[in-house]
DNA sequence: GGTGGCATTGCAGCATGTGCAACTTCCATT
DNA sequence: AATGGAAGTTGCACATGCTGCAATGCCACC
């Protein structure tokens, strides 16, 4: 809506490729290189980007701080973690917290178990949106029309041999999750590796949130992983009492009775 | 420089203090509310902002994929370079700068020891890993789990007899390195060569980088040499700050408001 | 010392962003 | 229901401030 905004922010995911120099970054834009100067001078200006010696642009360190603020300011992601880990401690595999925004779904929280908490690793890139099981419970939740819409207006990749083909299946997925409270990936995105997910949900019932277990088949077989499903349903449960309020404060540990 | 994306990315960091409605932002941005939602809606079409259901303003998803990006595509070299210039102007003897890729660590920068002496380092070639204080450290900062499997891998030739010998000396030697915070090679690789290594940590505060100062027996003893370690680690704190964008950069620095 | 590539500057013209005021929507209150 | 207020949204006339051009500066490489 703001032509100089909008072009001042397509120089971002531009330069996230590479570093560029004023030319290139002009022509891309496809407007004169004064007017990419003065943008990225802007840029510059408020930290968003670094001009390195050779005097091309690199994305600045700004980004990082602001991202990390974003992310420590979901307060979701805040509550859920503590459960997070004490599934993974539980289970071994891996464990995803993942949300719904503007119609993309994304990994906020993540443990490992080879790589216990760290840093924001693959948190932040939108997920395989038409096969994971977080994505299914996220767009399961929509009023009906939306979901309609949402998935007409998809592209359904074919990943693997597995992977949910078309709109149609896809509704047809998401109704049956919807109706059952939990949804799978079984080879959906890789061929190896299987997912479950639980929903969590805020005061009002709607789904706030999704977490999954994932594992590789070498290590379990899709149905062993499913008999993990209560164990992640009562941690998502937790998750969601604890985020409407309807439970105890966090204390310590939240460790859960097997 | 341009006032409406310097207006526009001014709406960011006030997001990141946590969200805002419409009016909160044109009074922060003392503009109109109609010119605020222009804005806003230019950066909500871009990701960098997202409207959650009460209709404030949050930082959006977009911010951690580019951060993401940008990290992947930091060159600590290119940073690195000028204080590694700087230390071997302070201290005269041979400054390497390594990383970790692949379980190899590689030498990716050396400024030259000013001293006619020649070491065998070549940019890009792996380092002698089990011995080089530069793979100390980046090894010491892996996870435990991994430090041990890559531990076990390795083979331990011995260049000397002061030589890493096997695993198990290596991991101690780890756990020693990571505890204190620097890492030497006596004599380990070449009889002759001392060197002292610190490592490069990145906002996370993993290690993304090591650098270390090498010299030869006939020049300073090792004991010396140590006393040397002060600087060096006043070096790689100052890599890491710039790396991190916690300070400054020597020459184009964002502007400050005084 | 010339040449080419790229960044930078100053400027005139007008596209584009701006603020205003009217309109809508929603919700709380009577 | 009706009323009032608070917040978001829209259309518009004005002029600010953005745009592209052309000229200049700067460097590195022949």
């Amino acid at each position: 809506m703001s032509q100089t905004v909008d072009r001042a922010l397509s120089i971002l995911p531009l330069l996230a490729e590479g570093p560029a120099n004023l030319e290139q970054v002009a022509r891309r834009l496809d407007v004169h290189k004064s007017t990419a100067l003065r943008l990225l001078r802007t840029l510059h200006e408020h930290g968003f980007v670094y001009r390195q010696q050779d005097q091309r642009y690199r994305l600045g360190a700004r980004l990082f701080a602001l991202a990390q603020q974003a992310v420590e300011s979901l307060d979701v992601r805040e509550i859920a973690h503590p459960h997070l880990v004490a599934l993974n401690e539980r289970c071994g595999h891996t464990v995803h917290l993942a949300v719904l925004e503007d119609n993309e779904v994304l990994y906020i929280d993540k443990v490992d178990s080879r790589y216990p908490v760290r840093m924001y690793s693959r948190i932040g890139k939108p997920v395989a949106i038409t096969v994971a099981a977080v994505a299914k419970l996220l767009l399961a939740d929509l009023p009906e029309p939306e979901r309609r819409a949402v998935a007409e207006r998809l592209d359904y990749p074919s990943y693997t041999a597995r992977s949910t083909p078309n709109a149609a299946a896809f509704l047809k997925e998401l109704a049956t999750v919807r109706a059952q409270g939990w949804a799978t990936d079984l080879g959906g995105h890789e061929e190896s590796i299987n997912c479950v997910g639980a929903p969590v949900r805020g005061v009002d019932g709607r789904v706030v949130a999704a977490c999954s277990i994932s594992a590789p088949n070498v290590v379990v077989s899709a149905e062993e992983l499913l008999h993990l499903l209560p164990l992640l349903r009562r941690t998502a449960d937790a998750i969601s009492a604890e985020y409407s309020g309807n439970t105890t404060p966090p204390m310590n540990s939240p460790k859960e009775k097997a």
